[in-house]
RNA sequence: GGCUGGAUGGCAGAGUGGUUAUGCAGCGGACUGCAACUCCGUGUACGCCGGUUCGAUUCCGACUCCAGCCUCCA
């Protein structure tokens, strides 16, 4: 099982700490408003991350943590008038609405930071013993970034070259402009908890240093994230937690690729994403889902509606290979298997894998034909290997119908006319068959005769 | 400016030092009463310039372009 390691830039063997075991983190939502796609990247990538190594055999403990205390939701609940845990509530039951259509499984544990203050104030504590923090005259904590010796290592920078990045916010308080905050004090009517230093709030990195720690231990196997995250948020959790533990903190780092929106990234500050719950308003979810399996979770992609078209028409392959087989498990040649295995050990690459259930695919629907009692082990294996990415977990036909309530015509009403029309064709009157299958494909209905019988689909384009 | 990635056929998207990725779309054929589904066949694709090599899309170097991070962001 090879990974690449973001810390080092290269694949490398997975060698759990703990053997058949592995700790992952997975820095979550800040739960401030709904999840966009940028987010289903991140969830759908870990979930299938997850999902192999289970069927690896590793024993994964999966968490992933969510924000529900800082500036933007202090901001949001104060523009909605809500109170802070009204707005967070509904955006973490809105989450995991989301991200359960979709498919992801939910991590084993989901730690929330406004549960875990104790964890770090005391680690903040720990650090300023040691001298890696201080306390302002202000209550602020901040860290003494200059004193951790390995700071930059995650993104190969040196802090005497950023000294003098013109960006870097200066803050009265601070010793140095690098220097950032692990506590902030509370402005007056603001939500709060007491500290060595005063009322006030944890900063956004120090969180996930705790409740990693506290959750997986002083090092753990895997901590992942969103491609905007190497800097500088897993940089200061590693100098926090280092600095902290005197451990290493993260043997191997993983970065989902961005989702871009016209080349360029999606994102809440440029104002140009897509929540998962308006896409999903147009598409099948398992769409949605395969667009982001389709595509390394390394690489970049591309949101664009005719992207989603194409997925649903791929998707629809695999389903119209699955149609009318029952799948029952049986023999099965090994390659398919063996290819699919090798491609996700392979830094869990899902283009390769695909492939391989293409090939697999073609396989069945040869079968179908040519040796129909081989056709149920086939199904069933590509059931087996599919599930392993989250897909093809739906009837075949009810995908293939999907939209048919939106249609002007009734599934009752469909199967009368297929009836007329097989009518039609045995009595060699086929004009009138055809005029019945135009009429049907009028309302977007595409029918397909088989030995066994007539089956109809919903016309996608 | 610094640091990361990337540039593959009409589109999407893997991969490889010399042999078919895969899917969608297109074209030809088969199946079909005709279709749809399916099957078979089909495309001189690897940004540009040098270098290494018997041979490079694949390795090395320069260049051009694109994206990300350096500020909240998955």
């Amino acid at each position: 099982m090879q990974i690449y390691n973001t810390l080092t830039r290269r694949k490398e063997s997975l060698a759990p700490i703990e053997p058949g075991k592995l700790g992952m983190y997975v820095c979550g939502i800040t739960v401030y408003d709904y999840c966009h796609i940028g987010h289903a990247r991140v969830m759908v990538a870990f979930d299938v991350i997850t999902r192999y190594l289970r069927a690896r055999g590793y024993d994964v403990n999966y968490v992933r943590n969510i924000t529900d205390i800082d500036d933007k939701i202090l901001k949001r609940a104060e523009e909605n008038g809500e109170t802070i845990s009204a707005l967070t509530e509904r955006m973490i039951a809105a989450m995991h609405e989301d991200e359960d259509r979709l498919k992801v499984l939910r991590p084993d544990h989901e730690p929330r930071a406004t549960r875990h203050i104790d964890d770090i104030v005391t680690m903040i504590e720990t650090l300023i013993d040691k001298g890696f923090a201080y306390a302002a005259e202000n209550g602020d904590v901040y860290y003494r970034v200059r004193k951790f010796a390995d700071y930059g290592k995650l993104n190969n920078r040196d802090p005497d070259e950023m000294r003098s990045g013109a960006r870097i916010d200066v803050g009265e308080h601070k010793e140095d402009p690098l220097d950032f905050v692990l506590w902030k004090a509370a402005k007056p009517g603001e939500a709060s908890w007491p500290s060595p230093w005063g009322e006030g709030r944890p900063g956004w990195h120090i969180e996930c240093s705790a409740m990693s720690t506290c959750c997986l231990g002083d090092t753990f196997d895997i901590h992942g994230g969103g491609p905007d995250l190497t800097f500088p948020h897993h940089e200061n959790e590693i100098a926090q937690s280092e600095a902290a533990t005197g451990s290493r903190y993260v043997n191997t780092w993983m970065h989902a690729g961005a989702v871009r929106v016209d080349s360029e990234k999606m994102s809440k500050s440029l104002g140009n994403f897509f929540t998962i719950r308006e896409v999903l308003e147009v598409h099948d979810p398992e769409v949605v889902r395969y667009l982001l399996v389709a595509s390394h979770y390394r690489s970049p992609i591309n949101y664009a509606p005719d992207a989603l078209d194409d997925a649903r028409r791929s998707l629809e392959r695999f389903y119209n290979a699955l149609n009318g087989v029952e799948a029952v498990e049986g023999q099965v040649d090994a390659r398919f298997d063996a290819r699919f295995t090798a491609a996700m050990d392979d830094d869990f690459n899902t283009p390769e894998a695909l492939a391989a259930l293409f090939d697999l695919a073609r396989e069945l629907n040869v079968a179908k034909k040519e040796a129909p009692e081989t056709a149920p082990a086939l199904a069933f294996e590509l059931k087996r290997l599919g599930e392993v990415l989250g897909l093809f977990d739906q009837d075949p036909a009810a995908f293939l119908q999907a939209g048919a309530t939106a249609l002007a015509i009734g599934e009752d009403e469909i199967e009368a006319r297929i009836a007329a029309r097989a009518a039609a064709k045995k009595a060699k009157n086929f004009a009138e068959a055809d005029r019945i299958r135009e009429e049907l494909t009028a309302l977007g209905i595409t029918l397909k005769d088989s030995r066994e019988g007539t089956t109809w689909v919903v016309d996608r384009d």
